[in-house]
DNA sequence: TTAGGGTTAG
């Protein structure tokens, strides 16, 4: 958390004429700004590929394949710490060797060659050993009752039927009791398969700890562990959330000697991704790469996941351009990772045209596809594409599933089509495998919340309580929010009492939620009963309310304690809170603990890109604000101006806030209340004819109005 | 699940 709030600074500050302990402007100067992104690694990071000290003793006739790696992950790894990984030059150019010595011979650090499997020969007594497996698999769990039905083999348990029962049984409990009987009676030498076969039934059951115990059991009896061992061994321990597991076993193979081939090697690399340790998994691939791999779509699949994940569009771009230039084509799969990937990372436009290239290449979309961008319709509010996917959907038949469906109502609610999710709902009714569960009441309770429609809202509450359908933390904030709205408070502390009653536990979103309800109640009984309840969900927070009203706390105290309540404070939930904490500030008149706040806020990268500056235009982009907050914005940054002013220091031609048009939900009509605040100060902002949203000053007007208002402005600097 | 890797919901 606090290396979140640190790294996401984007300040405005000076130094001159101030001390620490009070408040910086924060229009001022070039903005310090750090990288966009932290780097896992760094010259004094442990890297994981980096084998203990114990290796080399080990095998030092045989130097591991991490020995190998060390002097590259020294180098490449130094390399990225010192640029920008992700820079597109890097990124689009092709992998450089890593191997800095031409005179040595390059490493391979993957094995070209999959591990091949062995061919079975027909067993005749497969139909009636098929039939004895489902009848252990049936019989009671206890081992009594299995050994009493093992009794009753109806064919010699030798290597082949052996192998053929072991595959053929479930859960792992039942093939690790057959398995262990194998071993006590010594029929036949244990080999690799046998254990394979085990594990991957182990797998199925998360047990990671049983197939740890029969890796070591392998290593301690000299059953040679192949690559379809290690790769159930660290695709388990991924499962498990154990990744330490899955790179010590990774390791553990280096040192043994064995190669990975592609399998463990994508393996892998989706540990390394799931970790968010892009560094290393891009490092592991250019290496991959340097010794003549070719990756397959799943490596792609797994690299486009984790760019996603990180929203990093010029990585989605590499992949693309990468797979592209080796000639590898997009499967199903590939195009879904990347088009979730594409909506991570804020690019519905590139998603469609994806889309449309993977239709136009013969590949059919599926469940999937269509609800990856189904939502990434509804999140941008492209209403049209949405319902025209919709439409296609249904004219070519495409696959549906409740998934889909529930996300269809979802996109409902955040384009507003109420009509159109009221239709699809009563459909899912209809439906005999994709009724309407938790999630499409939730997106019910979305729809009409959003829409204001409270009457409905409460409805789908009342139904879900009649039919049982559990309520979710979701679904009761989107009826708080509406019912807050309609100032209904005491049906709102109905329902945030029967929700909690009904075991949902309030969440920071909700928090914010009350919080929101509390800046625009008026002092006064309304106001306390919503206070109570936010007591109830988040006491910290209350009590730095009470703390901002107090003439006694001091900023250096502010700073502290909102420090502590955002770093315990989800980040989607940060903006909200302070836009709302301002907005109680500014009703009561505390005006500058709400500049204070915005001050503290923007320090703490709540605001990025508050203010950009070209040497033409200045501008104040308040999308993100509270109407408070951009008030407050506005007043800092004339401020700001005035002395600016005063100092005779250059300034653009040009001034522009941007409050957006307000086609958003939850826009409160910024745009409306920016421009009568603008109007209450006589300032020379005009809405642009151009551009909704957008109000324009001249430097002249500005510089003669700042003139005008010099004492007034300078107090709230 | 037929000895191993990748993708869907605020």
């Amino acid at each position: 958390m606090a290396a979140t709030l640190s790294t996401a600074v984007d300040v405005h500050c000076i130094t001159k004429h101030t001390s620490d302990a009070k408040r910086r402007p924060i229009f001022f100067t070039s903005p310090i700004r750090l990288p966009k992104r932290s780097f896992t690694i760094s010259c004094t990071s442990k890297s994981p590929l980096k084998p203990p000290p114990d290796l080399a003793e080990t095998h030092p006739q045989n130097p591991s394949l991490s020995d190998q790696l060390r002097p590259i992950s020294t180098t490449i790894l130094h390399e990225t710490t010192t640029k920008d990984p992700h820079s597109k030059t890097h990124l689009l150019a092709k992998p450089k060797s890593t191997w800095v010595n031409p005179t040595r011979p390059k490493p391979t650090v993957l094995s070209l060659q999959r591990q091949k499997k062995s061919l079975y020969s027909y067993n005749p007594q497969i139909r009636d050993l098929k039939l004895f497996a489902r009848r252990l698999n049936d019989c009671d769990p206890s081992e009594a009752a299995f050994m009493a039905v093992l009794e009753e083999i109806p064919h010699p348990p030798n290597r082949e039927n052996a192998l053929l029962v072991l595959n053929s049984l479930r859960p792992w409990q039942k093939t690790l009791l057959f398995f262990n009987w194998i071993k006590t009676h010594n029929l036949f030498p244990m080999e690799t398969i046998f254990y394979n076969i085990a594990m991957k039934s182990l797998r199925y059951g998360r047990q990671f700890q049983l197939i740890e115990d029969l890796a070591n059991e392998m290593i301690n009896n000299g059953v040679e562990l192949d690559n379809i061992t290690y790769s159930t061994i660290i695709t388990c321990a991924k499962r498990c959330n154990l990744s330490e597991k899955a790179v010590h076993w990774f390791e553990t193979m280096y040192k043994t000697g064995l190669m990975p081939d592609e399998v463990t090697y994508s393996a892998i690399l989706d540990v390394y991704a799931n970790l968010g340790k892009i560094e290393e998994v891009m490092s592991l691939y250019e290496r991959g790469r340097a010794s003549g791999w070719r990756p397959d779509p799943i490596a792609f699949a797994v690299l486009g996941k984790m760019y996603g994940e990180a929203g990093d569009y010029d990585g989605i771009r590499f992949v693309l351009e990468e797979m592209k230039a080796l000639g590898v084509e997009p499967n199903l799969v590939v195009y879904n990772t990347l088009l979730e990937a594409m909506g991570k990372a804020g690019k519905p436009g590139l998603a469609r045209s994806l889309f449309e290239e993977m239709v136009e290449n013969g590949v059919n979309p599926d469940e999937k596809t269509l609800t990856a961008l189904v939502k990434i319709y509804g999140k941008a509010r492209w209403a049209k594409d949405a319902l025209e996917l919709w439409e296609r959907m249904r004219l070519n038949k495409w696959p549906m599933d409740f998934i889909l469906y529930n996300t269809l109502l979802s996109m409902c609610a955040d384009l507003g089509l109420e009509e159109d999710a009221e239709r699809l709902f009563e459909d899912m009714k209809g439906l005999e495998r994709c009724g309407p569960d938790s999630w499409s009441y939730t997106a019910m309770l979305n729809v009409y919340g959003s829409g204001g429609k409270v009457d409905k809202a409460m409805k789908v509450f009342n139904e879900m309580s009649e039919r049982g359908v559990e309520l979710n933390v979701m679904g009761c904030t989107c009826l708080v929010q509406c019912l807050g709205r309609a100032k209904r408070i005491d049906d709102m502390v109905r329902v945030f009492k029967e929700s909690t009653e009904r075991g949902v536990k309030p969440d920071d979103r909700l928090c914010g939620c009350l919080l929101s309800i509390v800046s625009y109640c008026e002092e006064g009984e309304d106001r306390n009963k919503v206070l109570v309840l936010l007591q109830q969900a988040n006491p910290e927070l209350v009590a730095f309310i009470k703390l901002l009203g107090e003439e006694k706390t001091s900023f250096e105290t502010i700073k502290k304690e909102f420090r502590s309540i955002l770093s315990a404070t989800i980040v989607d939930a940060r903006r909200p809170f302070c836009n709302c904490l301002i907005d109680i500030c500014r009703n009561r008149n505390l005006q500058e603990r709400a500049h204070e706040l915005l001050y503290v806020g923007t320090v703490y990268g709540l605001y990025p890109g508050l203010h950009t500056k070209t040497s033409e235009e200045w501008r104040l982009n308040v999308r993100s604000l509270s109407i408070g907050a951009a008030h407050t914005a506005f007043e800092e940054w004339m401020g700001t101006l005035g002395q600016i002013v005063k100092r005779q220091e250059a300034l653009p031609e040009v001034f522009s806030a941007n409050t957006g048009a307000g086609t958003h939900k939850f826009s409160h009509g910024l745009a409306g209340a920016f421009e009568s605040h603008v109007k209450k100060l006589a300032a020379p902002f005009r809405q642009s004819e151009e551009k909704a949203g957008i109000f324009v000053a001249t430097r002249e007007d500005i510089v003669k109005w700042v003139q005008s208002k010099a004492p007034s402005l300078a107090v709230t600097v």
